[in-house]
RNA sequence: GGCGGGUUGCCCGAGCGGCCAAUGGGAGCGGACUGUAAAUCCGCCGGCUACGCCUUCCAAGGUUCGAAUCCUUGACCCGCCA
């Protein structure tokens, strides 16, 4: 699984494919000297890239540096994922304009628990010449008093510097920084120099807003070991309308699939606006060169199939919660999508497709909350007024069929084998209403 | 510690005693057109037991027939000075 055929794992060579691989997918933003980067790679290197626990899950945007992650390690460097159980307890000021509230210990902890195995999903620990590795900050830094960190960190530091940094002056800009987001730079550099010294890591990669982050580890590195070391950004991913890749109306998508189900998942990437989904399959997936530009031609005579889109949505589907759940979800959607008639529909088909979308459950035939209440309850739109308004702008559809009236009810004969209703609000928000058993 | 400015709905941002559930923009939502795309156009966009009622403009008090708008206190933010 490590290499493609006929490609050279190392020597220069091989190091050029996986440079100009990464470059063609338009991940790399910034680096350290190409050239030496390029002599380094040349042979097995280790590299790191780190995660704040900064919410219970990683995001699609957090995939892209850990797809990168795994780019490496298929080319035969060492991986390691840093959590940063030490890190999200202090706060990155990079890329905000105002202060992180801070989490409780308990709190990041269990993050970093989650975290950690997240991370785990992407990278091979078995390969047997590079197994990866994960790795918590808080390992070397919680047993650290202030005093050393003061005297044999901070000592390397100059504060002229560390206030020239972006972050940093985009923040005194901004209106403030306190003291502990000052300090992040420190703290991620000293990451870089603890894994240089215990697995003579030599590459950081990540966002290209962690530069500055980066280079003040490289910085350190060079000060107290004399070492060289490498850096490497991948761009932070814009979609083409300029907005930030990744979000939606609810907010992030998420890699947990209790937080973002593999159904919006999968659907979200099928969405994909055209003009991104060729370099979202360079970013994301793991096809070849020529399979992408055989598909960005088919895309481009046919953008109507949507071909580049299902392979888009079906490899990161299949990435981030494998091949049943992918088939699965696909599965539902084109039931309950399709052309198809519902009646069609068996009722274990029918069954498997529900259980992927949001539900509302209805306790017996006999009684029937509104269309309206039952679109509240599965938690599609916040409020009746809402849905009231969806009903009499004529986006409210029963089984496919259009509605019209606020207090409509579905009746007894619209369940599909006395158990199952759809609804929709608008063109692609599904609502499936189940009977539940009688006890 | 002193002086000045600020805190408005998801975000930005008007309003400066009644005409305010609150202008405008963005986001979002629905419709039309399409391809579960984009752009464009139209409509919506606090809640509810809904042509009426209820709760909002940092918090708590107060003035007034009446406050987002005035006063007092407090919290937080910003700037200048020490």
């Amino acid at each position: 699984m490590v290499c493609r055929q006929g490609q050279p794992l190392f020597g220069h060579d091989g190091a050029m494919n996986l440079l100009e691989d990464l470059k063609w997918r338009g991940l790399l933003a910034q680096s350290t000297d190409e050239k030496a980067l390029l002599d380094a790679l040349s042979k097995p290197i280790t590299l790191y890239a780190g995660f704040d626990p900064t919410a219970s899950s990683l995001h699609v945007g957090h995939l892209v540096v850990l797809v990168v992650l795994r780019r490496f390690q298929l080319a035969g460097h060492h991986p390691i994922a840093l959590v940063g159980g030490a890190t999200g307890l202090v706060g990155d000021p990079s890329g905000r304009n105002e202060e992180r509230s801070l989490n409780t210990q308990d709190v990041v902890e269990e993050w970093v628990v989650r975290i950690r195995e997240q991370v785990s999903q992407y990278l091979d620990f078995e390969a047997p010449t590079n197994p990866a590795r994960v790795v918590n900050n808080l390992d070397w830094t919680a047993p650290m008093s202030a005093i050393e960190f003061l005297r044999d960190i901070g000592k390397h530091f100059s504060v002229n510097q560390m206030l020239a940094k972006e972050s940093v002056s985009a923040r005194l800009e901004a209106g403030g920084i306190s003291y502990t987001e000052f300090s992040y730079q420190v703290l991620q550099s000293l990451d870089f120099l603890e894994l240089f010294r215990r697995h003579n890591c030599t590459l950081q990669i990540g966002g290209s807003d962690q530069w500055g982050n980066i280079v003040t580890g490289l910085d350190l590195i060079r000060r107290v070991e004399s070492g060289g070391a490498h850096a490497m950004t991948v761009p932070l991913l814009m979609k083409a309308d300029g907005t930030k890749f990744g979000k939606t109306a609810g907010g992030s998508v998420w890699l947990d699939p209790a937080m973002t189900s593999p159904y919006a998942f999968f659907q979200y990437w099928l969405n994909t606006e055209d003009r991104d989904v060729i370099n979202f399959l360079k970013v994301f997936s793991f096809l070849p060169k020529e399979d992408i530009e055989g598909i960005e031609k088919s895309h481009l005579e046919n953008p109507g199939a949507r071909t580049a889109h299902r392979t888009l949505a079906r490899e990161l589907t299949i990435l981030v919660h494998g091949a049943q759940d992918c088939e699965r979800v696909e599965a539902a959607a084109r039931a309950l999508f399709g052309q198809g008639d519902l009646n069609d529909l068996d009722e274990a088909t029918l069954e498997s497709a529900l259980s992927e979308i949001p539900r509302a459950s209805v306790a017996n035939v006999g009684e029937i909350p509104s269309w309206v209440d039952l679109v509240v309850a599965s938690g599609v739109v916040d409020s009746k007024s809402a849905a009231r308004r969806i009903v009499r702008e004529g986006g409210a559809y029963l089984n496919n069929v259009k509605i019209t009236g606020e207090d409509f009810s579905p009746s007894p004969s619209d369940f599909f084998f006395g158990r199952f209703a759809i609804l929709r609000k608008g063109k692609r928000d599904l609502v499936a209403v189940e009977v539940s058993k009688k006890h």
